[in-house]
RNA sequence: GCGCCUGUAGCUCAGCUGGAUAGAGCAACGGACUUCUAAUCCGUAGGUCGGGGGUUCGAAUCUUCCCAGGCGCGCCA
């Protein structure tokens, strides 16, 4: 509808120009919108306000100049508001034709050609595989899931991908946490480092160790052991991650391993390469990257003076990777506390030839869990939960996906566990689900009781569809494709959910006000068509957020 | 000290690529179930958009300086 407007503002400026009314033929950038006050029309536009300095003229004489220039039969008046907005009013009756596009594209409705052509990769979680994952992974897992979703629906070839930080200290810090509690089960007295893993699930693994191996791993050289023991804890503990991300409802495409890049030389020759465009330097034994030519603040060590190469430099030349195979765009989910790291990743990113603007990273804040309205200690000692897999288990998938896509994830979010396993009208996800079910629910009576047929329904006068609660709801419907654009633009999967709770907001309304259903054959036909409209982007909607679409609640 | 994020109704937050009278949910108050699911709806009340300057036709939005909170500033990952 928008589009339509804009055409026709664009052929009333051409023919204005052409008729020499006006002195520049260049159309300047302009706004058209969706109004907020139904006293402004339906839509508005300010191209009088922006054109006003470069035609010379008052805004107000240009819209008068315009309007008078636009004549569409759609459009039912025109009116000049304000410092100069031009508000149209639109037709009632050329709303609910639009619905026919919902069930045509059916799933596809939404999607947009944004990012056609491109493939981008969505990184997120790759939390390390030495212990579970965390509430705040939980965080970082529906908001890359969800964005990924959305960017598909903006034509973009996703790829969903899990980086394993399996090299490296912590791994055999791991390893080593594992080898002690083995040797205690052993009956070997320990002295258990403070900087070691403190969690319960390290016993478990030393315990499942020794069901292996018996005690056979006492007679190994130690290092081997230890190798052992950070092999197996490491695949351990990444295979628990991914049952609880896939009871999460999140699959990833590749689970990309750091230690890979190792074993390929990947690492050594992306440090190379950097060292011939002489962007690497020595300086106190270590190599150094030339990141301040790039706009960080500080220059970043890439080998330690032991040899040791660092943490950065493999995610360096993963990163080059990343466009080596053919990535046009990276989206990286990391914890809000890593935002220091950013200016070095794009550093590097600019180096190497690519351009950062490529390179989106969102940083999403930290969540709090609270439980009767106090705040629960996320701590491991302390013995209440703060595992993903806990908290899923209590509130259930899709109340903890839309609590965490609810907010913009640069929000800090206070995680309400009451709230989430509330079965009531504070609780939004259920509002929105809601909608669904009662929907499934209307469709099925009016097939049961009063024998309306899939046929009745498709067929129907959709002209009946005239009072205003409708063409409110038809609105509604069709801003999702807005709502889908931004916020893959944005990279904003909150925007989906506020839509929908909008879109539920607006069906509620409507079903108290109206009844779908009534001895009116062609009226309830046009309404279940309506409604059955609505199913569908609200399925649709939640769908993207990874949450379900209940047919009975 | 420097950098990033945040500050909007009593609470939790949208709105931030500049647009008209700043929105929603919860909480409060008053209403609506012989009805397609009341997990719902309708209404009332609630605001110096943290504060001061600047940019312009127009600022919650852009800019600058302050104030407050969170996070980060390793040859850790």
């Amino acid at each position: 509808m928008k589009s339509l407007i804009r055409e026709a503002v664009v052929k009333a400026w051409d023919k204005a120009c052409s008729m020499e009314l006006f002195s520049s033929a260049d159309i300047p950038v302009f706004d058209v919108s969706d109004t907020k006050n139904k006293d402004h029309g339906d839509i508005a536009a300010n191209i009088a306000m922006v054109s006003a300095k470069v035609l010379k003229k008052a805004p107000l004489k240009i819209a008068e100049i315009l309007t008078e220039l636009i004549d569409e039969d759609f459009i039912e008046k025109i009116e000049i508001a304000g410092p100069g907005f031009i508000n149209f009013f639109i037709r009632k009756s050329s709303f609910p034709p639009m619905l026919g596009e919902i069930f045509e594209k059916g799933e596809n409705f939404g999607s947009n050609e944004y990012g056609l052509g491109k493939k981008i990769m969505v990184e997120f979680v790759s939390a390390n595989p030495t212990g579970p994952l965390h509430i705040g992974h939980g965080r970082g897992a529906a908001v890359g899931d969800a964005t990924a979703s959305v960017l598909k629906k903006c034509g973009y070839e996703v790829t969903r991908e899990y980086y394993i930080n399996d090299s490296g200290r912590q791994i055999k810090t791991l390893g080593n946490s594992v080898y002690l509690r083995y040797l205690e089960l052993m009956g070997k007295e320990i002295d258990f480092p403070q900087d070691h893993y403190q969690g319960d699930y390290i016993s478990d693994i030393a315990k499942e160790l020794e069901n292996k191996y018996g005690r056979s791993l006492l007679e190994n050289d130690e290092n081997e052991s230890v190798s052992i023991c950070a092999k197996y804890a490491a695949d351990s503990i990444l295979k628990g991650i991914e049952e609880d991300l896939n009871a999460f409802n999140v699959i990833f495409d590749n689970w990309y391993s750091e230690q890979s890049l190792y074993d390929s030389n990947k690492v050594f020759s992306t440090i190379e390469f950097f060292e011939n465009k002489n962007l690497i330097y020595e300086k106190d034994g270590a190599k150094w990257f030339r990141t301040t030519d790039y706009g960080d603040e500080k220059d970043r060590v890439v080998v330690r003076s032991n040899g040791d190469t660092t943490y950065f430099a493999s995610d360096i030349s993963y990163h080059m990777d990343k466009f080596q195979r053919g990535f046009n765009e990276l989206v990286d989910v990391w914890g809000a506390d890593h935002h220091g790291y950013i200016n070095r990743i794009k550093a590097c990113i600019e180096a190497s030839g690519h351009d950062s603007s490529d390179f989106h990273v969102i940083l999403v804040q930290l969540v709090t869990l609270l439980r009767s309205g106090k705040l629960v200690q996320m701590s491991t000692r302390s013995g209440e939960f703060d595992t993903l897999k806990e908290v899923v288990d209590e509130v259930g998938v899709d109340a903890a996906r839309f609590f965490f896509l609810m907010r913009s994830y640069d929000s800090g979010l206070d995680f309400d566990l009451d709230l989430a396993k509330k079965k009531s009208s504070e609780n939004p996800v259920y509002y929105v689900q809601y909608v669904h079910a009662r929907i499934s629910s209307i469709i099925e009576k009016a097939e049961k009781d009063f024998s309306y047929t899939e046929n009745d329904i498709m067929g129907a006068d959709l002209s009946l569809l005239d009072k205003d609660e409708e063409i409110e709801l038809i609105k509604t419907l069709m801003k999702y494709k807005e709502a889908v654009l931004n916020a893959g633009k944005e990279k904003q999967p909150h925007r989906v959910t506020f839509y929908l709770m909008e879109l539920a907001g607006s069906f509620h309304s409507y079903y108290n006000m109206h009844k779908v259903l009534t001895e009116d054959k062609g009226l309830s036909c046009s309404r279940l068509y309506l409604v059955k409209a609505v199913k569908e982007v609200v399925k649709n909607g939640l769908n993207l957020l990874g949450v379900s679409a209940p047919e009975k609640m």
